[in-house]
DNA sequence: GTTACACCTATTTTT
DNA sequence: TAGGTGTAAC
């Protein structure tokens, strides 16, 4: 829902209401009043449980407006925390809508930024500086990778990424290596090698002054632990704390939140501990804790494998004595028949607080179900269904495909790149993990974190000056001997006692690093100007030889790699733009943060294609879950996993409830996969939506039938009337009630013909000319009359009618369709 | 330092 | 099957 009539009240007047005046009006206008008590309650503790839909986004912001406008906080003394920047943004451009100018010294950020800000303030208490590096999972993959191979970990079975997902796991538990070694197995070799490890990977990110993503959490939570003069700054400023999504947090974000809203001035006498200044507050009076806002739904909980613990939510009440709870129930998004699916679907997950969404739009339109012959023919009828929707009046931009796994994106992008159909996959490579994207950055941070070893033994041979491992190691050892970093020993690259090629190579890059940091950091203490970034960067780039080596190379991926590299310098510029005062540090942090995800709207004029994880949050007029079998949704791996068929359950339910207007479930019969075909089954979710809100243009039993491929999940209940359930089966009904047969379903309706109909090769049909009135003939489809034709050269799309398929667009260059 | 081949492994991933 | 990664040989 959108609160896009709520006027702008600009909050220029600082000084308090006029007597008698209604500051809450207009914010509450257009609520349920539901709705209305989750923004204008006061006290210690709100949980709002907000189901799909119910318009959480809106009540959090006028939550914030409200306390604003009625003078009851000063924007400094608000803290709202999101998982996402797309979110906070939004929520600061909704607050701000509300409030304007006086919305300013708010904190509403992700729970990362929030606690890099706090870390760039008191580094200096635990032995960071401010200018710390970020480690991302892939930067903290390559450090991991390194101490495997120098511990010989692999042997032990720790590999890479076991090693990785442990550690993660521990910090989002708030362990550290020595209270994991108190607790663990070592009398097994395996768990001491591992603790070994922890700690080496610990200690290297403190050598290198930097942090991985969980460490901004858990060491912020540590940072308060150790230092409560300093939680109590904090403790003291934000007075009203606001989380969503409070479903997906982890053990260190609930402790986080813990210790900010806990009264100041409560901690035990401060640690006589690492120097610090002994501050004492010599307030007893009791103060309260912050007051506590939440918003989630414990039904939309999908990230349990990556540490969120739904427990923080469902136990709220009990951590918080005396919360309130408001329950939103009413939904402002799909329509009943959508809503009542989604409740149907969630019901069965035991061990949950009853919730029923609701509307009053009307039933609207009965969900659609579609069991294709293969993953390619689901895909040609999801294609087929969005050309309908569209000559319906849809937008590309409101339509969505979901799927469970990644790899289920490839037969759809075949299907829809033959039908010229726009689509864009969400979420897919991201733009910061490109190889030359960070090396541009590490180049940066060699700059602004001389520390880091990473970032230097990252950019040192790229690109390539014929430094390599032997090199390496001989400036590594150096710097341990004379107590210096790894940069800095570039600085003295005639002592180290390697050939004059190399020793030149060397002190160039050296001399380009100065030069750089000249510019983005002086050192005489002037302030750097804004486009410092943007200039330093060109100038690394540019002087270290990196865009030389890309234009020099044949490789026809580097020339998209030098797009890609001056997409980052216009990124710095736009930068600099945004954020006058921002400095280098500022602009690592923002990229370090930032992730593609948060421009998933970007898509406009095409089809979204995305995984359900990625869905969560978004809508869409119509929507389609594909591959709705089991093994897939439920994902088989999860059957192992205590809560994990439950987890999928709700990953359902939230593609589900993304949809406003129309739901399509498909699935495959047949699915190609590691090399060879699977037959599939029909998933256990669908059996759990009442007959009557599904109506199957072909079932799993019309498509078993006919392929004659028995399934025993199939038969496990009978249609009973209309539509319901798989009915179907046994031959009686060859098609869904009113489908008009397509033309591939007439050829023939043995599985092996459509089983994998899509060759890997791809079809090059030249230049073949076409023009309206001509006839074809198509693989699949059979002959039809061209239309139209549009488009130019390689993307020359025919329009055709087919005579039994209907109207199709088809690629020219690669349809598989002859000239008759 | 680069290239070629063999091998391994295939959920989801807000930061 | 296919893609990515790691090692060995040139």
């Amino acid at each position: 829902m959108t609160d896009a009539s709520t006027p702008i009240i600009v909050g220029r007047d600082i000084g308090p209401q006029a007597p008698g005046a209604r500051p809450d009006d207009d914010l509450l206008e257009g609520l349920n009043p539901q709705q209305r008590e989750a923004v204008t309650y006061r006290g210690q503790a709100l949980l709002i449980v907000a189901g799909a839909g119910s318009g959480k986004t809106s009540v959090l912001t006028r939550r914030i407006a409200s306390l604003l406008r009625g003078r009851e906080a000063w924007p400094s003394q608000i803290l709202a925390i999101t998982f996402t920047n797309k979110a906070a943004g939004e929520m600061r451009e909704r607050v701000e809508h509300l409030v304007g100018d006086s919305s300013r010294g708010m904190w509403i950020s992700t729970f990362h930024s929030a606690c890099v800000r706090i870390l760039r303030r008191e580094a200096e208490h635990f032995g960071f500086t401010k200018s710390f590096t970020i480690y991302d999972s892939g930067d903290s993959r390559a450090l991991i990778k390194r101490l495997v191979k120098e511990h010989e970990a692999d042997a032990f079975g720790l590999t890479p990424a076991a090693t990785q997902s442990k550690i993660s796991r521990l910090k989002n538990e708030l362990a550290d290596a020595e209270s994991y070694a108190r607790s663990a197995n070592m009398s097994d070799p395996a768990e001491r090698v591992f603790v070994e490890l922890f700690g080496a990977y610990q200690r290297e990110l403190q050598k290198a002054n930097a942090f991985d993503f969980d460490d901004l959490i858990a060491q912020t939570v540590f940072l308060f632990r150790a230092f409560p003069q300093v939680a109590d700054v904090y403790r003291r400023r934000f007075r009203h704390v606001l989380v969503d999504e409070y479903q997906d947090t982890n053990h260190a974000q609930y402790a986080l939140i813990h210790e900010l809203t806990r009264p100041p001035g409560s901690d035990a006498a401060p640690l006589a501990a690492s120097g610090g200044m002994m501050i004492f507050e010599p307030e007893p009076a009791a103060e309260e804790g912050a007051s506590l806002t939440v918003v989630g739904d414990s039904d939309q909980s999908i990230y349990a494998f990556r540490g969120a613990d739904i427990r923080n939510i469902s136990e709220f009440e009990k951590d918080y004595p005396g919360a309130k709870v408001v329950l939103l129930e009413q939904n402002y998004r799909s329509t009943q028949n959508i809503l009542s699916a989604a409740n149907a679907v969630i019901s069965h997950n035991f061990d949950r607080k009853d919730k029923k969404l609701w509307t009053d739009v009307g039933a609207g339109e009965q969900i659609i179900g579609f069991t294709g012959y293969s993953q390619h023919d689901e895909a040609q009828f999801v294609a087929d269904e969005i050309e309908a929707l569209r000559r319906g009046g849809v937008d590309y931009s409101q339509m969505a495909v979901f799927y469970r796994t990644n790899s289920q994106s490839r037969a759809l992008e075949e299907i829809f790149i033959r039908s010229a159909l726009p689509y864009k996959i969400m979420g897919g490579t991201k733009f910061y993990e490109r190889a030359e994207i960070k090396d541009a950055l590490a180049y940066l941070v060699a700059v602004a974190n001389p520390a880091d070893e990473m970032a230097m033994r990252r950019i040192i041979n790229r690109p390539r000056r014929g430094i390599g491992d032997v090199t390496i190691e001989t400036i590594s050892r150096y710097a341990a001997d004379q107590q210096i970093t790894f940069r800095d020993a570039l600085a003295n690259s005639s002592a180290l006692g390697v050939g004059p090629k190399i020793q030149a190579a060397i002190a160039h890059l050296d001399a380009v690093l100065a030069e750089a940091s000249e510019i983005m950091l002086p050192s005489s203490g002037e302030l750097a100007p804004p486009t410092a970034v943007a200039e330093g960067l060109t100038l690394l780039l540019n002087k270290s030889g990196y865009y030389d080596a890309l234009r020099a190379s044949k490789d026809a991926q580097d020339e998209a790699r030098i797009e890609n590299l001056d997409e980052m310098v216009a990124v710095a510029r736009e930068f600099a733009r945004n954020n006058p005062e921002g400095t280098l540090l500022d602009f690592l942090t923002e990229v370090a943060l930032v992730s593609d995800a948060d421009d998933l709207e970007d898509a406009s004029g095409s089809v979204s294609l995305m995984t359900l994880h990625t869905a969560k949050g978004l809508e869409y007029d119509a929507v389609f879950v594909t591959g709705v079998e089991e093994d897939l949704i439920p994902h088989r791996i999860s059957a192992g996993e205590p809560g994990g068929p439950q987890e999928e359950r709700r990953l359902f339910y939230v593609g589900i409830t993304r949809a406003r207007k129309r739901l399509y479930l498909s699935l495959a019969m047949t699915r190609a996969q590691f090399g060879e075909v699977t037959v599939a089954m029909p998933s256990r979710f669908l059996q759990e939506i009442p007959g009557e809100l599904l109506h199957w243009r072909q079932s799993p039993g019309d498509v078993n039938s006919r392929g004659g491929t028995q399934s025993r999940a199939l038969n496990a209940r009978r249609g009973s009337g209309s539509g319901s359930g798989f009915g179907g089966s046994g031959g009686g009904r060859r098609y869904g009630d009113d489908l008009v047969p397509l033309a591939r379903r007439e050829q023939s309706g043995n599985l092996e013909r459509f089983a994998n109909k899509i060759p890997a090769k791809v079809r090059d049909n030249g230049d073949l000319e076409l023009a309206p009135g001509d006839r074809i003939r198509h693989d699949d489809f059979g002959e039809g009359r061209v239309d139209a034709v549009t488009g130019e050269g390689a993307k020359r799309v025919a329009h055709v009618r087919f005579d039994s398929a209907g109207p199709k667009k088809l690629l020219i260059k690669i349809a598989p369709i002859t000239k008759l």
